[in-house]
DNA sequence: ATGTTC
């Protein structure tokens, strides 16, 4: 078994696809795979895809991909609260090896990021350069002079999604987010230091190599955008004369006014989030050239991994264009590589697109990580502080919240077994195993 | 994920 095919019944639009191994199903909640099962009865839905690290969420699980026709729906629930929540890794330039004091650089990096809810940036902007960032990502960081040519390139969309429109942005969301870029959160949030711990096909990696990993997204602006939208969703139902399965999967018609705003404010979310993650590697790389004159910091790769793009794929051998919403998954183009990070503490891996039949079945998706395999509440229910610790390792760990029990590695599926299951589905192959060393958690 | 129950 690669995979598993849910058939077209009662009020499904389309099969689904649920792409994990025995062990990995057997995991799954019912409800993540109602949430999954549910997707494919919105109008005008053509394709429904799970990854391996499915988990229930807020209308689509995270882990889900679900893909719109032309007729068919846009959904703020579907892309979720934190738009363009993403990965990015960074090369350093140093082997592990070099690293000299393990306590100095974790704390100099914890002072240079601020981390945790509702935590405020070091950065000032007027409302017309935040607007602009709002509108051109890094492409205006580099314009600005803030960041050199660079940063965009291994960026996904360069870093500037292209229909970003800040007009369509609410003034709450816009006060949220003006003192939020370089900013880490909270939550899954983190920085790490990682060494390659192995590589089995990349010539851009070596065994040793220092690496940073980041992982973030849009923060109270993103969160902003999609709480505004889902709102208005609900109260444009009827005038569209719609209904939802689920009043979280509320949705605007393919070709709404409402509908094409929320994809420009989303985009402009997407935009903060790419700066945000760029801001964040200048400070990143201040703390490195303080203390390791001889270090660089360049991007190896940033995605994201809660989008909805606009794109042509073939469905039942026709050639359609398609409105791809990944909640928790990540894009993954035929020839392309992907970033999978583990819970703190494990490992995360670099994948490449196995470019097979199941991966244009799954729209060229793949898993963004480990996945939850308790709730927040079930977590700090019922692991232990001990059993916590225990399960660290040797792994430094400091972190903004106080209980970050919901975010113990015993909270996360095995990434192996998660990366396991892509390769067992013809989805994605490990190239680059990363080891992490310290890590940052909001 | 989130000015963590506007």
């Amino acid at each position: 078994m690669t995979f598993y095919k849910f058939p077209v019944e009662e009020n499904m639009n389309c099969p689904v696809y649920l792409f994990a191994s025995k062990e990995i199903y057997a995991e799954i909640e019912k409800t993540a795979l109602n949430q999954l099962l549910n997707a494919s009865t919105l109008p005008g839905v053509e394709v429904v895809v799970g990854m391996p690290d499915l988990h229930q969420g807020y209308g689509l699980p995270i882990g889900g991909v679900m893909a719109a026709a032309r007729n068919g729906p846009i959904s703020p629930g579907a892309v979720g609260f934190d738009i363009n929540c993403g990965v990015r890794l960074l090369k350093t330039g140093l082997k592990a090896s070099d690293l000299k004091d393990k306590n100095i650089i974790l704390r100099r990096l914890q002072q240079a990021i601020p981390a945790g809810v509702g935590e405020g940036s070091n950065l000032n902007f007027s409302e017309r350069e935040f607007k602009e960032i709002l509108a051109n990502g890094v492409s205006k960081l580099i314009e600005a002079g803030y960041v050199s040519r660079k940063a965009a390139a291994n960026c996904e969309d360069n870093g500037n999604f292209k229909e970003a429109d800040p007009d369509t942005v609410s003034s709450q969301a816009i006060s949220r987010g003006i003192e939020q870029l370089n900013t880490l959160g909270s939550g899954n949030h983190f920085v790490e230091l990682q060494e390659v711990a192995s590589v089995s096909d990349s010539d851009e990696l070596e065994e040793g190599d220092l690496m940073v990993m980041v992982h973030t997204g849009s923060r109270g602006f993103g969160h902003q955008v999609a709480t505004d939208y889902i709102d208005l969703a609900k109260k444009t139902r009827d005038k569209y004369g719609l209904s939802f399965p689920t009043n979280n999967l509320a949705f605007f018609p393919w070709d709404s006014k409402e509908g094409r705003n929320y994809l420009g404010a989303m985009g402009a979310a997407a935009n903060f989030a790419y700066a945000n993650r760029t801001f964040l590697t200048e400070s990143i790389k201040r703390v490195f050239t303080e203390l390791y004159p001889d270090s660089y910091i360049e991007l190896f790769y940033d995605h994201t991994h809660n989008i909805a793009r606009e794109e042509k794929h073939v469905v039942n051998g026709k050639e359609m264009d398609l409105l791809v919403h990944r909640k928790g998954a990540t894009r993954l183009a035929s020839g392309g590589k992907a970033l999978i990070p583990g819970s703190m503490g494990t490992g995360s891996y670099v994948v490449k697109s196995a470019d097979s039949e199941n991966t244009r079945l799954s729209l060229n998706s793949t898993a963004h990580g480990a996945g939850r395999k308790m709730s927040r509440t079930q977590a700090k229910k019922s692991i232990s502080r001990q059993d916590h610790m225990r399960s660290l390792g040797d792994v430094e760990v400091v972190s903004a919240g106080k209980n970050i029990l919901d975010e113990s590695p015993l909270a996360y599926k095995d990434i192996t077994e998660v990366i396991s299951s892509l390769q067992i589905s013809d989805l994605a192959y490990p190239v680059a195993q990363l080891k992490p060393l310290l890590c940052i958690k909001g």
